[in-house]
DNA sequence: CGGATTTGACCCGCGC
DNA sequence: GCGCGGGTCAAATCCG
């Protein structure tokens, strides 16, 4: 039990709120660096906070890691199955962020196809793996749930989209709408 | 019928 | 060296 989720969020009270409008590491955008954003007074305890859950010196330009490509990816006939952990090394930018909602699924005006699903050991919920159908875009998406506070829901974004919005639906999609706009400039 | 989801198996890195 | 935990694949199944 207890169990204390990671340090996500903490968000040392929620008094933190500020009206700046930092950047928000969407996928949608390219990271710079490891940015620090609080949720700029979103609607009553919907939206959590917002972490970078691993720095990332963005997207390497080219070099020997090219998967901004749609590479053919050819299986080997080695098996490489499963066992694809970036550890310690991932290149990838992976933002986490968490929201109050009753719905794990959170339309955030993509297409994700789920891939996966496994228990977490301290959490009582399954983790939820998403990956975005857009061809060509291989960000992936976690989604997971807290069991301290099952109405908060935990995503993390890795990766960065290379392609617009698909649809919008929900007012949730608005917000990040906002967002993308805040870390345009 | 096609696409998305489900679920078990497989694999890898890390800690002990 | 072994076991655990986490991440992904792929076949089967479900749904529109």
């Amino acid at each position: 039990m207890e169990t204390c989720p990671p340090m996500f969020l903490s968000s040392s009270s929620s008094s933190s709120y500020s009206h700046q409008s930092p950047p928000l590491p969407l996928p949608l955008m390219q990271p710079t660096s490891n940015m620090v954003m609080s949720s700029h007074g979103l609607q009553s305890g919907c939206f959590l906070g917002l972490m970078p859950s691993l720095e990332a010196p963005a997207q390497l330009p080219s070099s020997s890691n090219d998967n901004n490509n749609d590479d053919e990816e050819v299986k080997i006939p080695g098996r490489r199955k499963g066992g694809n952990k970036p550890k310690g090394n991932a290149r990838k930018s992976r933002y986490a962020f968490q929201t109050r909602s009753h719905v794990d699924i959170l339309d955030d005006g993509y297409r994700w196809r789920k891939y996966g699903q496994k228990a977490v050991k301290n959490n009582k919920f399954p983790r939820s793996y998403y990956r975005c159908t857009f061809q060509g875009c291989n960000v992936k998406k976690q989604v997971q749930r807290l069991t301290r506070d099952e109405g908060v829901v935990v995503t993390s974004y890795e990766g960065v989209h290379s392609h617009p919005i698909e649809k919008s639906t929900d007012n949730f999609e608005h917000i990040l709408s906002q967002f993308q706009i805040y870390t345009s400039i």
